[in-house]
DNA sequence: CTAGAAAGGTAAAACGTTTTATGCAATGCT
DNA sequence: AGCATTGCATAAAACGTTTTACCTTTCTAG
């Protein structure tokens, strides 16, 4: 499997008549060359098709032009080619498509925790991480590496950590609740999952709070990621036992789909006795019947301020961060009263 | 930036006490060394965590541990995050849980052709190249730079290149064309993309075959991908003008969504006077109403076979392709009679 | 006792770059 | 005239591996 390399540095500098040294620099504004040889070099070097070699040119401690991406939130789903879920899927297209526009490739790398860690996994530029968790051992590893990195939905327990990009949780969340609110309803539970992210954490923080200030009783549910739409379906007879609320927030698509199902399976008429809504589309939110009002995320204008802060901070200089992108209300027929 | 850099294979050689030679032959299975000093070198190095540097190795001409995927198709689509598109969402999602699983890890690389080309590009283990054109260029440059490649579909033209892996068009086209037959329709179109890719070229050949077969007139329509729904429902409008067909058979789901609404538009009952079907199943051809039958595609074990054939190549065995793997038929209102 | 092989190891070259240190003219200044 | 400065170019080191070639010992056979 010996490959055919392309073009080197050498051949170039042998058909311009200079050293390795004069190409080089000529190539990457280095050096005092004459501006007439700089010329002549890049000339001769655009002819032959010349590619400064990724590899040895990382040996030298430059830069890889790729960066990598993890997508910690499949972890937790255990499937990285779920269905139908709108977030990761769609966010691996936009972050990839604004990585290619700005010249960068983009690398999906698996859990950087688990032995064998994949090859080039720290010789990439820097990371974007998706939803890391309390202490993820991912982020360790790339500070030990020192490695840069953003997050797409903040680290959660690192107030100090500003590198990061997220729809505006806060703002959003309270959209739906207050939707839910106008609509009539006065109890709300909420449904969350358990992987231990911002997304979860900061949910149930604004959710406590709204309870709070309306005096209503908080109900909270815990519930797998990965027990998707089936768990679902058997919370909602927890829920059902425990008396109906006016309205149920789920946090996934998934779950908000089987926990519908679930109540309606039960008798229970949606949106007339009881609302669903849920925190993040998906298909499966939008194919329920009735089809469930739902907050679209928002993964192209998210990866496109991931990029800006992650390319500042390749380069060394510093980032206009953190920044929060807008989610979309979609009221559908779940709420529709 | 000058980054930190892991332990290098001449820290484990201090502290193992012997030389870098050694250390490299006793993790590589190489060399001549005793079995104690192998061991010995062994322990040492798992007992720092050492871990060759992806970028020195293949300076040497070793393999990467990683994977390109081009995306062809999109190039084609003019969009990197066509949302709703399951095919290449979906595929991506696939191809990377399978490269994991495997060890490798997937690097999406923009269109090969173009200046500047992705530092990283030249230097991956092998590619997967999805729904190649005909005298595809980016499977040129590959070769050029015998660099392994598989292909997501056909490389059309190509009769004597088997290192492919697809669903079972032949088989597919006439799950569906069959559908439409045992359901009444006597007259059928097909609208096809512009994009001279396998899927296109060989779906037009059986539907050609299948009209001959049954002594049908065929009607051809082509529509570019990237017109979407949008063009799909201005297609309808010349459809209708020359004349009604029993039904419309859609490669593309935007297509089918659109053609549909175009024809509804202008009076025409679905699936009562005309039927509607997409060649690929997609969400537009889900949530059209009335829902639209669709061929769902595989990228799970498209994917899979195409990582086998993958590796083969790379590792220098002979490989068992092509491989071809089931899409399933979605029957839905659009053809239900 | 010695030539040759086998066993076990290492030094050094190579991979293709970038970077640092150095060299050599020609020019400017006293 | 002599010395510093400037302008331009290059040699060589370095990056962290793998691979090739070579060097000791020790063993075996004659």
């Amino acid at each position: 499997m010996t490959r055919a390399r392309g073009i080197t540095i050498k051949d170039v500098a042998r058909r311009a008549g200079v050293s390795i040294t004069a190409v080089s620099h000529a190539l990457n504004d280095k050096g005092t060359l004459s501006a007439a040889t700089r010329e002549h070099i890049r000339t001769v070097a655009d002819e032959m098709g010349y590619e400064a070699d990724a590899l040895a040119r990382g040996l030298r401690r430059s830069t890889m032009g790729a960066i990598g991406l993890v997508l910690r939130s499949l972890d937790a789903l255990g499937d990285y080619a779920p269905a139908g879920v709108d977030v990761f899927e769609r966010f691996v297209g936009a972050a990839a498509s604004q990585a290619l526009a700005r010249g960068l490739s983009l690398m999906l790398v698996p859990d950087l925790t688990r032995a064998p860690v994949p090859p080039l996994a720290f010789s990439l530029d820097g990371y974007i991480v998706t939803n890391p968790h309390v202490d993820d051992p991912v982020i360790a590893r790339l500070e030990e590496r020192g490695i840069p990195y953003v997050t797409y939905g903040r680290p959660p327990g690192r107030p100090d950590f500003t590198h990061w990009a997220s729809e505006d949780d806060e703002d959003s969340a309270r959209l739906v609740l207050n939707h839910l609110a106008t609509a009539g309803a006065r109890s709300v539970a909420l449904v969350r999952g358990t992987d231990p992210n911002a997304w979860n954490l900061e949910h149930q923080e604004i959710y406590l709070g709204w309870c709070e200030e309306r005096g209503s009783t908080p109900r909270l549910y815990e519930l797998p990621e990965r027990a998707g739409v089936e768990g679902g379906v058997a919370l909602a007879d927890r829920i059902l036992d425990e008396g109906l609320p006016d309205a149920v927030f789920c946090l996934t698509g998934r779950h908000a789909a089987g926990v519908q199902r679930g109540l309606m399976a039960r008798g229970v008429r949606v949106p007339a006795q009881t609302m669903v809504v849920a925190g993040s589309d998906s298909e499966h939110a939008r194919n329920s019947r009735p089809a469930i009002s739902a907050l679209e995320l928002n993964p192209v204008d998210s990866s496109a301020a991931l990029l800006d802060i992650l390319q500042s901070l390749i380069a060394g200089r510093p980032a206009d961060a953190p920044r929060l992108t807008r989610a979309r209300f979609r009221p559908r027929a779940s709420t529709r009263r």
